[in-house]
RNA sequence: CGGGGCGUAGCACAGUUGGUAGCGCGCAGCGUUUGGGACGCUGAGGUCGCAGGUUCAAGUCCUGUCGCCCCGACCA
């Protein structure tokens, strides 16, 4: 991309009503807009680095038999009555909406009842299983309170898979091939070293459930872990009944502020039972479908990475998920001319700054934008027929020959 | 939803006892600059969140309403 061309702007003070030190350089390096409290655009460069958190996802799930789909945000009252879910009394963070022709509509805050209906059309066998759908969806979210920039808010981008068993064996290989999955995940991701598979609570289906939690100040929940963290668990199952099972002590846990990236839940009959999706067995016995959930917050992960990976000057970003890899600026003539010669080859990865501004601007804003690697040519660099690169999290320069750059 | 703070130009802010709105950044033009947000001159940009009310006169006072931030509660 040239800068030049962009309509975004970068702004030199954060707007007032973003506080989280990511947010405020997400604001001001122009990848999201505000619209409202907890409701985001996403700019060209956001946009960009969504659809790279999506693509890591996106590859780990295909590898274990996943198919992705996209379902409607618009969703039939119908289904959720039958698990009562659509009382808001029920589920509070309900936005509902009309037909115009009348009869109410829910606009999607998560999927579980329209695909366990729309799988009645697909699964009558136990020939048909086990199946694994998922999607990349917008959620809505009616929250009493948004906060933290992306990190909590009231539509939201989100990765929702469904697991389809004729068995608890079946269902229990899946559930642990997307427990590794979603490692695999967040350790591409950058954030792996932080993200610990938490105990939490199970909500109204099962005892437990596994959260993903990324140790971070201003996550919302408190993780509570072991000496060499082989033990984690949220705080809201902290009790003895818990600690009991785990072999754990209270005094050997220590505490930490975390966010949540990622959960995923053994929903068992829950909604396969009230809402009939049942198959065929191999003795011609109806019998009900096992089903699991996994969760994660594609927008609130790329929160999460803005608010770990940034120092005073800006974000920095992990080179898989950065919006492009090389920040490129030409001084002086000569070296202008040299840059536009590399960027038309590599039009792709490179954000090439080809405003007329002086060097220390496009220093600045190569900075906060948190582009991986900066790359200056100029008639110093020339000299020797070298372009300089600059890696931003480390801040180490290295000189290298123009024919042998990388890109 | 309880408590606290706040809405004035794209962004950040000032505005005295009520007297008809200002600074910085950014933006436009010209010129000088060009390896760390440079400078000079000129200029554009506001129904002061919205709606009522009080007053000769409201950014300022009153009522209502919408929205924003923080703490807490809540969070399949």
């Amino acid at each position: 991309m040239r800068f030049s061309k962009s309509f975004v702007k970068t702004l030199r003070t954060a707007p007032k009503d973003e506080t989280a030190r990511g947010a405020q350089f997400l604001s001001r390096a122009g990848y999201v807009h505000k619209e409202l409290a907890g409701i985001y655009d996403y700019l060209p460069l956001g946009l960009r680095v969504l659809e790279n958190i999506k693509a890591i996802i996106r590859e780990e799930l295909n590898n274990i038999g996943c198919q992705e789909v996209l379902m409607s945000s618009l969703q039939n009252p119908e289904p959720w009555q039958k698990t009562d879910r659509w009382d808001i009394e029920k589920m509070d963070i309900w936005f509902k909406t009309e037909l115009a022709a009348g009869g109410e509509l829910g606009l999607a805050p998560t999927h579980e009842e329209p695909i366990t209906k729309m799988m009645q059309s697909y699964i009558s066998s136990y020939k048909d299983l086990p199946v694994y759908v998922y999607q990349f969806q917008t959620k809505f979210r009616n929250e009493l309170r948004a906060k933290s920039g992306i990190m909590r808010t009231r539509e939201f981008l989100m990765k929702d898979l469904y697991s389809f068993a004729s068995s608890e064996d079946e269902h229990n290989k899946f559930y642990h091939a997307a427990e590794q999955a979603y490692k695999r995940i967040y350790d591409r991701l950058g954030i792996g070293q932080d993200t610990f598979q938490t105990f939490a609570s199970g909500g109204v289906f099962a005892k437990y459930s596994h959260e993903f939690q990324t140790l971070t100040d201003i996550g919302e929940d408190t993780i509570y872990y072991n000496a060499d963290k082989s033990v984690v668990l949220n705080e809201e199952v902290l009790n003895d009944e818990v600690l009991t099972e785990l072999g754990v002590q209270r005094e050997e846990l220590q505490s930490a502020k975390a966010a949540e990236v990622g959960n995923i839940f053994t929903l068992g009959t829950k909604y396969s039972a009230p809402l009939g999706l049942v198959f065929n067995n191999k003795d011609g016995e109806r019998k009900i479908v096992l089903m699991g959930c996994y969760g994660i917050g594609v927008s609130r992960v790329m929160g999460v990475i803005a608010e770990k990976s940034c120092d005073e000057r800006g974000l920095v970003w992990p080179e898989q998920v950065a919006p492009y890899k090389y920040y490129l600026i030409g001084i002086g003539k000569e070296g202008t001319k040299q840059a536009e010669i590399l960027y038309r080859d590599h039009e792709n990865t490179i954000l090439y700054d080809d405003r007329n501004l002086r060097p220390g601007e496009k220093f600045a804003d190569a900075e906060l934008m948190g582009i991986p690697y900066r790359v200056v040519i100029s008639d110093k660099t020339l000299a020797s027929n070298q372009a300089e690169i600059t890696n931003r999290a480390t801040g180490e320069s290295k000189l290298v020959d123009l024919n042998q750059i990388q890109f």
